[in-house]
DNA sequence: TGAAACAAAATCGGATCCAATATTCTTTAT
DNA sequence: ATAAAGAATATTGGATCCGATTTTGTTTCA
């Protein structure tokens, strides 16, 4: 029996989780693809038991949805879904971002430059992809609104399958993201609340526009 | 061939996830009081198997926290989180009610009709209780925004298990919250999206300070 | 007597096994 | 030859069993 690996704190289910996602989320699985429980369990080398407690949770967090007897699979999104996620963040974000701005220290602030400059530099996609997630999650947290950041994670996990199957992040948007990034942060500093927030409105609108375009939707 | 469109038959796991969410709701279990698998298993003569699927679900709801090798207990209600839940509430319902208002039918505006009238009349505190999420229910299903009603499903949830515990309901309470329908319910007749979203801001709000007073926050 | 050390019991997570159901393949009738 | 019917296979959900860890109870020693 090959060993896990050092699984001091975790549980075999949530190690299969995550692998799991982490492969929906790189687009690994067909949509409509049955995810068969018996080949996870050979790959992973582990029964099926965490596998199936994995798939309950991932079709808690809407990344599949399982039909009894049958299978899991990694279901379609729809354009009214990704719009909808989109209104989501409309309104989660500026809520975060405020609650933040009324917590925000120096230091956190010296974090965000720091991410955004080194988020400039960065070369490769996948380093900036990490940069943004973090730039946000550190912005975020500020705001000690873990629920409702909670909330954000499941959406965005959702709406990153789609963008990152699509692949469209081009280097434009990249830079223009970045810039975003800046502006929101230079209006934190300036202690222009309704500039940030205005600023972030702009970012969520152009992040919507970018994935109506590169998925070309009619609705 | 039969067809198809059958309902989605059970599993022996979601029956217990609702039996387990029922009798968490109900106040069953004590906060940070172990839920015993094998106990739960025997009383409902089923293995620990799905008891432990629902667990993971429950869980990931946020009705228990689970602890490697010790245990599911329901954990307590802080203050912050409460706060947080009515802040969300804030959030999603007007903008739920926007797109309910932009979608609604004479149809669906009837049954809300009597919905209410039987509230008015409904003497028995479980009964409004009832009828109470099948107002805001069928209100908010016509908005056609099926991931938003279910983020704030599982925050009700959440809230619910706290009120019900506290058995904060008074019938005064409850003469004020039909009024403040029967009040959204005139402005949508009337075509005033504004003062229909006045009036449940202040519905979430009144709803924000009965549970505080109950609770007796201070912090 | 009280606390540390050790043993016993309880409980959990995971593995293996079995029953229920779905899917695929084969047979058969027209 | 084709489509319905039935057998064989595959796959899932659940039950039973086992090792790991925590909790509880007992013993021993200062």
């Amino acid at each position: 029996m090959p060993p896990t690996g050092k699984l001091a704190r975790s549980t075999t289910a949530l190690d299969v989780t995550r692998v799991l996602k982490e492969r929906i989320l790189a687009g690994h699985y067909a949509e409509d693809q049955f995810i068969r429980q018996d080949l996870i369990a050979q790959e992973l080398g582990v029964s099926r038991i965490p596998v199936r407690e994995a798939l309950a949770l991932l079709e808690a967090e809407g990344l599949v949805i399982r039909e009894k007897f049958r299978g899991a699979v990694v279901p379609r999104l729809s354009a009214a879904e990704i719009e909808e996620i989109y209104a989501l963040r409309g309104l989660l974000e500026p809520y975060l971002l405020e609650e933040a701005i009324a917590r925000i220290t120096p230091e956190i602030i010296d974090t965000l430059d720091d991410i955004v400059e080194r988020s400039r530099r960065a070369s490769d996609k996948t380093e900036w992809a990490g940069l943004n997630v973090e730039f946000h999650r550190t912005l975020y947290e500020a705001a000690d609104r873990p629920l409702t950041l909670q909330m954000l994670d499941k959406l965005l996990v959702r709406a990153d399958r789609y963008l990152k199957m699509q692949r469209f992040m081009s280097p434009q948007t990249q830079q223009e993201s970045d810039a975003e990034h800046m502006r929101i942060l230079d209006c934190i500093k300036a202690g222009d609340k309704d500039g940030a927030l205005e600023s972030l409105r702009q970012h969520i609108r152009w992040n919507a526009v970018d994935v109506r375009r590169t998925v070309g939707f009619d609705s």
